[in-house]
DNA sequence: GAAACCAGTCCCATCTGTCTG
DNA sequence: GCAGACAGATGGGACTGGTTT
């Protein structure tokens, strides 16, 4: 393993001083042309790479945000990981990721400490569940951070870009009753626990039209919990339209119904919730509201930017959600 | 912003010298009881964090591992990291994750570079494609390197875990084979071009029955472009039995040949890869090859952390896939 | 426990050169 | 034409927060 060049390597090959070579580096103060040729050729010849470590030692000067999210590989935390890698790529941060597993104090704790040991120049934190909403109040505030999440907050006084999901469920459930429907079924996947998101949605569409809401059901992230929990709207006549946690929580019920012997479309509309991909997939395919979430953590680093530069800008930003109208859904009949 | 309290902080509270408290921190050389104690006692009323940065800087001691994956939130990909990171906190170290976003030789080092200035302990490269495996080739040997494949490779020397899915292409080929069908048709995902995978174990089962391999179709990741070439197939009298890429292109399958008005399994049976979690929730449900992809992420840490620590062990790891058998696949019909 | 050290940055002093009077 | 002033470029050395001799 041979060893690293260093700026003093640099700085004798060029035959230059090694603040002058720091200076090219930086490129904050003037170095001469003549110079500046001398270092860049140096740094070529010899794969010079800046230690990152030191860097941040001596300067602040940081490289690296870290993610702060209770899990990384469903679909719509792993899109946000995503458009935050993206946008943090760009701007020339690297990502590291810390799972907080649950909303207990040691994890939250452990997964805090560990974060700011590693001197990041913010923090993101996917407030979409429990762990990750204790993890936004176990931050101190020596560092900038920015949450991002399925709903607007008054209480947290943090940067947050959010999922306009609340409206999405919204329309979603006033176009089901649009079709006929009496009422709209829910099963809700969990959450942390606040009011807003796509239950209060629900709920606000129903009510607005003078239905007073149905009990809804809770799921668990197995999509084999959600598909039990279908089974029991699937054998209730009553039920004739369900807006779904998201679209795995949808293929449940599609499965569900179909099993029961009740036509999608025909007897039940289904709506979804996120259209990942399998969504135009499952037959028949799925009416569903579309979040884009790779946007949201877009938005969330762009915030973050704004906050480590302290250029105050717009600190709450919303990403609209979108109705995707396929085969799941139709009029009510007879 | 508050300042964090640093080693000499906790040294004047102890009322020790600051190397004492490093060695407490250590850990290494051995601190009287009593010193300890003070040093401990300082340590949890200041909240005090080591730097890492510094840390790295004097000593070496990486505590951040990284992860290089031209995607990160596709289901296999996603469900790697989440193993790599597990197995990662587990163990006291941070993932920062790097996306290689073409095989281009200037996106990849410039992805290398990023890598490598922030001192990392080692590197885990998700060779699953041609952006990964150029990876591979463009890392340098100053650092321990993992790399986590779907297949063996005699070519690269490097520690490698590996999923074994030709073996599981080989076995659901010939599954499929024993229900009476005559050859399966394949579409292939995008892979890293080199042999081995998936189309080879398949390719192998229809030859070891002494059947000529149909010509297969390649598919990007969009499932839309499977569902197209998936037509095709259902326009196809010939074809009885289809093993797909993965458990999304088994969707388009599926729902391609509904559409043509072949049943499934009934006129045609089809076998995904993966196991995804809608895999069961389609209908009909998924036969598919289970892969294991956390416990990939996990082996490959393992691998990756004897090789930091100098202690050589097993250097190939395969993870074994699994048949599992649900509704999709059924007898040949006539 | 004192002192050296890791790889950088940055303050400050020095030096050069040009402009002014 | 020359001293003095001043701006810009450059190098010396202290400093960051730890670990190790």
């Amino acid at each position: 393993m041979g060893k690293a060049p260093t700026i003093a390597d640099v700085a004798r090959v060029a035959g230059v001083s090694v603040p002058t070579v720091s200076r090219v580096l930086t490129g904050a103060i003037p170095v001469s042309a003549k110079r500046r040729e001398l270092v860049e050729r140096a740094i070529a010849e010899l794969g010079y790479q800046p230690n990152a470590a030191a860097r941040a030692l001596v300067s602040g000067t940081r490289s690296m945000v870290a993610v702060l999210a209770a899990n990384t590989s469903r679909y719509g935390y792993a899109k946000t990981v995503e458009g935050i890698e993206e946008a943090a790529r760009a701007a020339g941060y690297m990502v590291v990721i810390t799972v907080v597993e649950t909303a207990e104090q040691d994890a939250v704790r452990t997964a805090v400490a560990m974060v700011l040991s590693h001197s990041v120049a913010g923090v993101i934190v996917l407030d979409f569940d429990e762990p990750g909403h204790a993890a936004v109040t176990a931050l101190p505030q020596t560092v900038p951070v920015v949450v991002a999440a399925a709903a607007p907050s008054r209480a947290v006084k943090l940067p947050r870009a959010y999922l306009a999901d609340q409206r999405g469920a919204r329309e979603a459930t006033s176009y089901l009753l649009s079709l006929g429907h009496e009422t709209v079924h829910h099963i809700a996947l969990p959450s942390s626990g606040r009011r807003g998101g796509r239950t209060a949605g629900w709920s606000a569409a129903l009510q607005a039209a003078g239905i007073r809401p149905p009990k809804h059901l809770h799921t668990t992230w197995d999509p084999l919990h959600a598909y039990e929990l279908a089974k029991s709207l699937a054998a209730d006549p009553s039920v004739t339209a369900v807006l779904a946690g998201n679209d795995e929580v949808a293929a449940a019920v599609l499965r569900a119904m179909t099993e029961q012997g009740r036509s999608v479309p025909g007897d039940v509309s289904v709506i979804g919730f996120d259209d990942q991909p399998i969504a135009s997939l499952v037959t028949p395919a799925l009416t569903t509201v579309a979040q884009d979430f790779a946007e949201l953590g877009r938005q969330s680093f762009a915030l973050l930017e704004n906050s480590i530069n302290g250029s105050a800008g717009q600190d709450t930003v919303s990403v609209r959600t979108q109705l995707v109208l396929r085969g799941s859904t139709g009029p009510r009949r007879n």
